[in-house]
RNA sequence: GGUCCUAUCGUCUAGCCUGGCCAAGGACGUUGGGCUUUCAUCCCAAAAACCCGGGUUCGAAUCCCGGUAGGACCGCCA
């Protein structure tokens, strides 16, 4: 077996090591984002690796979904599937003679060997144990039988260990109370731990930034490293993302799948902003955080040990900042998606008035389908009941809708600020002429918003005037006075 | 059950290492108010937390010990 013992580069390398049996997750994005932020700042590599030594579970579409949307966020690797570098392949699937290889060492060296204990014979052993109240574990049955076939299983020494975690500090364990683990199903199958642990090495990974999940697992990887003569590198443990419930973020509680957020109008900078947020903090009161920005103030000893609770309403706070931010041009793009077919019939420039008018209204892209629907729509349907304001009967309605008709009738182009100053004129003087207080404006100004919007709730009228044009407009209030 | 980890407003957190500047700061959310024809945006304000118990100390959110609670792991998954 290759005894070279690699000295730990200067050179910062850092693995994401998704596993494709499902969609990327925000857990796992936020994985992935910690170590592309310590990688960039640190002028290092950040790695993509594909974990899909299980074959059963694994599949393509996943790998092309987790590439997929961890480009969308901004997230590049230095090397990984689609990129070469020279510790490829990066895919686990495609290194199996490079295991083979550390596999037949272990068990030449008598570092690990072949059991042939039967799984059910395993389980039932392991809920004895359970039941007897000690900790489940290989008994070690199989050790020193000289068995050629069987699944392959590693030796653990029964020795006290300790590492010093970036996030939490030094970490001891008792690696006596763990039993041996299996390491591979045969030559040609590894498992986890030995995989992920040969390709860290290969790969000359320096740092190993993972989820708190694999802290326990820490120890045993530990030992395969010592075993084969491997450096060991520098550990840190996110903490977990939670439920509202406080367990872990499963992958299958609820629509955790970056790309849910992501068909949903969720945007990418909000979503990395969002995620950096869980788990770490700037130590200042700066909430609004770009990728380049969270590269220079990034730290692992910043990063909290205690899990976060995933909290949607600060995603969507976050998603409307930058949704605001967007220049018209760009926010038209990013909505086109949801809106209707027919919008074609609509210049760019309109469209554009239209995001615009509903922009501060939107949490999310998805949002504007809704927001918006009354601008295409040939006819509006709504409750004539909507129509009136406070207290206001049929009659008044009616001459409301009226006055505002005329008015209308008077502008040739139909311009928000110049349609404003005329109408808030002719409010007061309804208000006047009908004895209401002068300052409120709706006895004229909400029935005219409803004819326009059909909606309890809009864009204010003349904002939607301006974009209906004089025909719509007037064709819009005329409709609404033949309700009543 | 064992091992390991964690513990500040409902939530994300600042402060903790280097005790006093903390009658604990910010943000989301909530509530109230302002602006306003509505909703949203925006602005102002309020309510809201140091898990408990000991100890050390002139002094503890901060240090120590013990509880308690929560979580992760204990796979021929990763």
């Amino acid at each position: 077996m290759p005894k070279k013992l690699k000295v730990q580069t200067k050179k910062i390398r850092v693995r994401f090591p998704p596993s494709p049996t499902g969609p990327l997750h925000i857990g796992g994005a936020r994985t992935a984002l910690f170590n592309y932020l310590f990688a960039k700042q640190n002028k290092g590599d950040f790695i993509l690796r594909i974990e899909d030594t299980d074959k059963e579970r694994s599949r393509l579409e996943w790998v092309q979904e987790i590439i997929d949307e961890l480009k969308w966020l901004g997230i590049e690797w230095n090397e990984g599937p689609d990129i070469d570098g020279k510790f490829g392949p990066y895919k686990q699937s495609q290194r199996l003679d490079i295991y083979e290889k550390y596999l037949e060492g272990l068990l030449t060296e008598n570092k690990a060997y072949y059991c042939i204990c039967a799984p059910e014979e395993l389980e039932a052993r392991r809920q004895e144990q359970m039941s007897r109240g000690v900790v489940p574990k290989y008994d070690g049955k199989c050790r020193d039988k000289g068995y050629t076939s069987g699944v392959i299983r590693f030796r653990i020494l029964e020795k006290k260990l300790k590492f010093d975690d970036l996030v939490r500090g030094r970490i001891e364990f008792d690696a006596g109370l763990l039993g041996d683990i299996v390491i591979a199903k045969n030559l040609e199958n590894p498992l986890y731990h030995f995989a992920v642990v040969v390709d860290d090495y290969e790969m000359e990974i320096s740092h190993v930034i993972r989820g708190e999940e694999h802290l326990s697992n820490t120890p045993r990887q530990i030992l395969l490293q010592e075993a084969m003569g491997f450096y060991q590198p520098i550990y840190a443990h996110l903490p977990l993302i939670l439920n509202p419930d406080k367990s872990k973020m499963s992958k299958r509680a609820g629509d955790m799948a970056v790309s849910d957020y992501h068909k949903n109008g969720y945007l990418p900078e909000a979503i990395v902003n969002f995620m950096a947020f869980l788990g770490w903090n700037p130590g200042t009161e700066k909430e609004i955080f770009s990728m380049s920005e969270l590269i220079k103030e990034f730290s692992l000893g910043k990063v909290q040990k205690g899990g976060a609770v995933f909290n949607i309403q600060r995603l969507d706070y976050t998603n409307g900042v930058y949704i605001r931010e967007k220049t018209p041009a760009k926010l038209l793009k990013l909505c086109l998606l949801y809106l209707p077919e027919d919008h074609k019939n609509f210049s760019e420039k309109t469209l554009e008035k239209i995001i615009e008018a509903v922009k501060t209204r939107m949490k999310k892209l998805s949002d504007v389908t809704e927001l918006t629907d009354f601008f295409f729509k040939e006819k509006l349907e709504y409750d004539k009941n909507l129509l009136a304001w406070q207290t206001m009967g049929d009659g008044e309605v009616k001459e409301s809708l009226e006055r505002s008709y005329h008015t209308f009738k008077t502008f040739k182009k139909y311009i928000t600020k110049d349609l404003e100053g005329v109408f808030f004129k002719e409010a007061e003087n309804f208000n006047r002429e009908k004895g209401h207080p002068i300052e409120n404006r709706g006895y004229l100004l909400w029935p005219l918003r409803v004819a326009l919007s059909g909606k309890q709730a809009s864009t204010g009228p003349f904002e939607i005037a301006e974009i209906l044009g004089k025909e719509k407009t007037l064709q819009r209030i005329q409709s609404a006075i033949d309700k009543v």
